[in-house]
DNA sequence: AAGTGGTCTAGACCACATA
DNA sequence: ATGTGGTCTAGACCACTTC
């Protein structure tokens, strides 16, 4: 028997976790197992409040969240209805490259070509908010997917990291288990900016294409749960092994506000 | 006709807008124009109620739509901060061509180049499930952004669809209110594959740069809420002008839903 | 008219951070 | 000890949708 304890039938202060959250996840698992089937009406809001004998408040924090999960929909004056039953499709998640492979059933590697504490391209310096001429700690890979050559990497680390970096093994290293796991940083956001560019000598030599063939270039800066920037990298990948992909759900229309000059007169600033 | 709002010094019934819609804006304007400066730190709640006369419910409506936004940052027992003065990319949030120029501050243009019934490319017919030997509309445009030829866009439609778009005018129409507006279809998911590719010559020759040239190539099928692909597309824009961003954001280790007896710390998900 | 989700108030207690 | 944000209650009124 599974040393487990299910979440109650209803949230309590018996559990660590607040009561939101104990609830979000009751519903969340009633809706993966289709108890509303999808498309079906979910109960009202004064339903779950009487039934989970919780208040509004702890209802609607829940349903906020599979609301934004994609897991419902609400529909003003008319109710709730179950639009999907998991969240695997999970969007924008911020994984390793290692942690992407691995999720696309490739096997990943990585194989050192340098290391070096010097001065980093000024994309990277204004990334992690480097100071002129502050040096950090550079490190190029070539990462390999089933052993194939796939990308050209080079990451750049502030050196207060790197210090603590110096004696992992480059080669191998996840450099996000690292950061989470033996520095203990946090990681929060990742800003990602893609564009194409045209491979050099040096990098098309290294992942076996013609020289000027287009690669697709990502560069990422991850922060840490504080909003520091703490890693900056720019990876290219061979176009034709590698194809980015990204989910995105659509908005509901945006307010048009000018919050511009009351009609009174310019507000003067306090 | 737009209807737009003068927001006052502070939120008040008589604009026809929820109070935390009011304050949120009132408060992203003084942070857009640095009043409390990026990093420094901003009132807290209890402040912001009594300055503003509102509960703390609207407060935190406000003030969680902005840190939803990456404005602000909260950290708790110890106050907000401010951490950005502009709107930055929303996480995976699907946008028409038009909109992501718009929030980028560019003018968005399109010019038609061909529009025809036919047999779309097999990745459009994958994408759409349409049946073998089926037709679709397809519709070839340039885009611009502030006058300047930036993508090469081809976007093919279900023949359903394309019946009701007869009269829309392509070299302007933005597809996205076609469809939502004219059309009444609630779009939902978009599913996109970024690559790089090198430019033809006869769309190097309409983007204006070199045959060759490495391009950023922007697959993608739109869904509407029903889970049905309604529209799919493929844009090669110029890598030279024109970079894709993404906002990730890092998986917390899930929270174990069934774990128990685990005294440790509950790191709850916000 | 009844039910729904959207908004709002006025409290309360808590864990956490700082001093 | 104090102040902060996080959570929660028990109400209330509204606009919207359906009957």
């Amino acid at each position: 028997m599974k040393a487990t304890v299910a979440l109650g039938e209803r949230p309590t202060a018996a559990v660590p976790l607040p009561l939101y959250v104990q609830l979000r996840e009751i519903l969340r698992a009633r809706i993966q197992a289709g108890d509303p089937p999808v498309g079906g009406p979910f109960p009202s809001e004064a339903e779950l409040c009487a039934r989970y004998r919780v208040s509004r408040t702890v209802v609607r924090q829940a349903l906020d969240d599979l609301v934004r999960e994609g897991l419902l929909h609400k529909h003003k004056g008319r109710g709730t209805v179950v639009t999907s039953t998991s969240i695997e499709e999970q969007l924008g998640v911020l994984k390793s490259f290692t942690e992407e492979m691995q999720a696309q059933g490739r096997l990943p590697g990585a194989r050192l070509l340098a290391s070096y504490h010097g001065l980093p391209e000024p994309a990277a310096v204004a990334a992690l908010g480097l100071q002129p001429g502050e040096t950090a700690y550079v490190v190029e890979r070539l990462r390999l997917a089933d052993g194939v050559p796939i990308a050209w990497e080079r990451t750049v680390w502030p050196e207060a990291l790197a210090r603590q970096l110096a004696d992992a093994d480059l080669d191998n290293a996840v450099f996000y288990r690292v950061l989470e796991e033996s520095l203990g940083i946090l990681l929060g956001m990742g800003e990602q900016t893609l564009t194409a560019v045209a491979a050099s000598g040096e990098i098309a030599g290294a992942l076996g294409v013609a020289t000027g063939s287009p690669l697709l270039c990502v560069e990422r800066t991850t922060y840490g749960v504080n909003g520091r920037a703490v890693l900056w990298g720019r990876s290219l990948y061979r176009a034709d092994c590698y194809h980015y992909r990204v989910r995105l759900q659509r908005q509901p229309s945006r307010l048009q506000l000018l919050p511009t000059t009351s009609p009174g007169g310019p507000s003067a600033a306090s």
